[in-house]
DNA sequence: CCAGAACTCTGTACGGCGTACGAGGAAATG
DNA sequence: CATTTCCTCGTACGCCGTACAGAGTTCTGG
């Protein structure tokens, strides 16, 4: 059982990797026309990691992919870290529809769901750890957009950040968890209620795991399971945690 | 500029993972007296994280650590994987200080803050994506205990579970902002600060990237960087986002 | 008491990874 | 046309997880 990568990002020299995200022009070119371009080279690692996960990003996957030797990317790319900081910043890029004008919490709302979407189109995204975020024009405009919601809000800069952080940070939570359950029951095979029955008898067996033991854990996850079918829990969560922070957040404008 | 790994839990059969977490005893035992224990395999490969992160754990290390040949500890451990498993399992078993009895809002707040601390402690553990998580007795003991906070609180289980998930999802969004900023500086060598300054000028000499076309972001961001230095920022995030959140909760519970 | 089963430990090897290095050839410059 | 500049690529190194088979150790059944 081979895991999967989540990878670091704003790790070397930020310089270089700042030019290509703005597609700095750079010198006039002398020698054999270049094959490719850099953008050929993030969409179409972007594409494999759509549909295989962020550990099929390989150097020889996404050359093998585009007809070429694998260290005739380094031409475009200072190498796989760099790759990954690209295929985010052009990620975020699709976060451009329009947001309601019928107020802040609408508009939040629609944040909150439109990186929802995202990030169940690009499961990937949430396999890097963003670190410092790629300098790119398209997170920029990302965290604009995000601010724009609020504006006319009467809050000050440091919890404007401060709501914005806390609902990404929640769709992040919930996605993470939604992607997940639909990537583990793709590549075992196994819906998470089938993999519970499986599991259900060995920890049955075991003495120490009796309901006993975890009386609330037990009635809780109990009632949860059956609820909903697991693959909905987690929308179910994103919506519950959305509704409360919104709550939250509503709380301390009238405060004021 | 090498990335890290972050890891994938509950892929394989789940059965020899279960017995493992739970240390059944097994059948007797009739070869050799083995030189070491799972625990010793778990320890060393904790402490190995701890010191220098989840992708220093390699099986070659982990045995050199232990004077083993790499292959001895496919004998106490199925694979890389699973060693993850029990890893996190173990390190859940951490989290067993007392909760305040003075109410549910000061318990909830004591779960958050001791898994806060339990982040900056073992910061690997937010490097494995929990897709289903293991099912060892410290992650049952954890959820039971984080339930327990709620007790005697006016919400049907449902809600229960996704208050719960809610805290612990703000808690590792912000940790993980937090320990991704201590990570970068170690490794870099160069705090949040002095990254942006040299990052800085990089960026005036780009004209798509003028404070105008960003003003929101421009506004906010120069305001919150100079407000705290970046690496207390997370904790603020974390303070801010969990009094929004308890009040959120607060109004549903009242509500009732 | 002893043959054989059961178990631990290990060396070797395979196929993957990122990428350093240097050679070869193509295009533009003077 | 010589030279410079740049793209492309083959080879190789040092990592990784782990399959496999052999060697050695301990316990069991007869």
């Amino acid at each position: 059982m081979t895991r999967m990568s989540t990878e670091y990002t704003g790790g070397g020299d930020p310089r270089r990797t700042i030019e290509l995200l703005w597609g700095v022009p750079g010198p006039p070119r002398r020698g054999p026309k270049p094959k490719l371009t850099v953008a050929d080279v993030v969409e179409t690692a972007t594409r494999l990691a759509d549909a295989d996960g962020l550990e099929a990003v390989t150097m020889r996957r996404v050359a093998d992919e585009l007809g070429v030797a694998p260290m005739s990317l380094y031409t475009y790319v200072p190498g796989h870290a760099e790759l990954i900081d690209l295929m985010l910043d052009h990620a975020h890029g699709e976060l451009t529809a329009e947001l309601p004008t019928t107020g802040w919490r609408d508009a939040l709302t629609a944040v909150a769901e439109d990186l929802w979407r995202l990030y169940h189109r690009h499961p990937w995204l949430l396999q890097i750890t963003t670190g410092r975020p790629p300098l790119g024009p398209n997170t920029f405009a990302k965290y604009e957009r995000e601010l724009s919601a609020l504006d006319g809000v009467d809050l000050d800069e440091l919890e404007l950040d401060a709501v914005v952080g806390l609902v990404i940070g929640l769709v992040q939570g919930t996605a993470r968890g939604s992607i997940d359950a639909i990537r583990l029951a793709r590549r075992s095979g196994l819906t998470d209620a089938e993999w519970w029955e499986r599991s259900a008898p060995v920890l049955a067996g075991i003495p120490a795991a009796d309901a006993a033991n975890f009386p609330r854990a037990s009635r809780v996850g109990t009632a949860a399971g059956q609820a909903h079918d697991a693959a909905s829990n987690p929308e179910h969560h994103f919506r519950f945690g959305l509704a409360r922070v919104l709550d939250g957040v509503t709380l301390l404008v009238e405060r004021r």
